[in-house]
DNA sequence: CTCAAATCGAAACGCTTCGTTTCGTATGTT
DNA sequence: AACATACGAAACGAAGCGTTTCGATTTGAG
């Protein structure tokens, strides 16, 4: 069995302890690089250089280029993305849609992307993205929908985690496949409409 | 401007023909590696060894390896997938989303998320994806939408488009998301529900 | 029949990145 | 002082990249 490795804190007694000025470095330097290079183009040597920093120190806190890129989005975008909270749960869901929808057309969208497709040939990456990042605001959502099968507002026979699909779901395949755009107006059209299947 | 490459047929009056054996050749022998290999590892010079041509051949028609893939996919899945046509629109919405699931569960789903994957950093691949696997499929199912407003089975407010995202989308979120599983279960529940959102 | 044109497979090119290893140095605890 | 571990630098062989060169092949045009 490997060692843990990436956020793994160095918890042993003895030696040198691990130089947190260079993990921060190193993923300062590759966000910095994401806004440039495509997560395909990037290269833990091209990393390095730009964190000023050995590869091997790079290679021995994480298993992949993926795992680096995966922490380095989480340290940028861990606080955003709240959870709004109005009066009904329809509203809340609405606003929210309208936020990931935002969030999603940037820059942090077409890295999402890149994390997802790189997910593809490195499941730890996906298992890791969709663990610390999507399902936590999964959690958000599911309480936002529960509360609204519990006043009435949507229907008691909706699972929630069917309804989040066909609430997010169009959202992550207009991100991903590109048909058509990913904008304000869809985010208000797909809200209206999606939220009708989940109406009591 | 270069030259069309991939599946230009050659038109030229003289010269030695393109080998029709050879492109046969190679993209029977990416399908074959698809099966054990994931498109990233995938690697022009193994196609060419695979498909025992030299890889001068392969970039002589191909601008990438995910140019030779999509072909190698669309070669294969080109029949498959039929419309349904019965008698209301949405039972064959529902069929269709049925064997999308289906389909999209299997090696071929795995092959398409891959695709779509590197289509994120190679657009020219992710634009043939679509103008020749997926919006042919959308111009049909988008034919039965509009069957469905016009014998008043969905609300005249529908919009096609938005509806095919609403219908589809959860199914790639899925698929490339990997949160839930994407089966027959699934498939039921969600034409169930997503349906409500477009009837009158 | 000969020539021009375009194809074919094979081989080699220089280049880049990969992931690993080795090395001497630095920084902690015991 | 001894030990354990992390650090950055440098080099490694392996692999694929995309291109070029080569001689042989296969067609149509003159």
């Amino acid at each position: 069995m490997p060692r843990q490795k990436s956020s793994a804190k160095s918890n042993q007694l003895v030696g040198r302890p691990r130089c947190l000025d260079s993990e921060q470095a190193i993923l300062a330097a590759t966000w910095r690089l994401l806004q440039t290079y495509s997560v395909r183009k990037l290269s833990i040597e091209a990393i390095a250089r730009e964190a000023g920093v050995g590869k091997t120190t790079i290679y021995r806190w994480w298993n992949s280029k993926a795992a680096v890129v995966v922490d380095a989005f989480l340290a940028q975008v861990e606080a955003s993305l709240p959870f709004p909270n109005t009066e009904t749960a329809a509203e809340s869901l609405r606003l929210q849609m309208q936020q990931v929808v935002n969030v999603l057309s940037g820059d942090v969208g077409r890295i999402v992307a890149q994390i997802i497709a790189e997910g593809q040939c490195d499941s730890e990456a996906l298992d890791s993205f969709r663990d610390r990042f999507l399902n936590p605001r999964r959690e958000a959502a599911r309480q936002v929908i529960l509360q609204g099968i519990k006043s009435s507002e949507f229907a008691p026979t909706v699972d929630p985690d069917l309804a989040m699909d066909i609430l997010y779901g169009p959202i992550y395949y207009r991100l991903l496949v590109k048909h058509l755009p990913l904008d304000a107006a869809f985010a208000t059209a797909l809200s209206q409409q999606a939220l009708k299947s989940l109406l009591k």
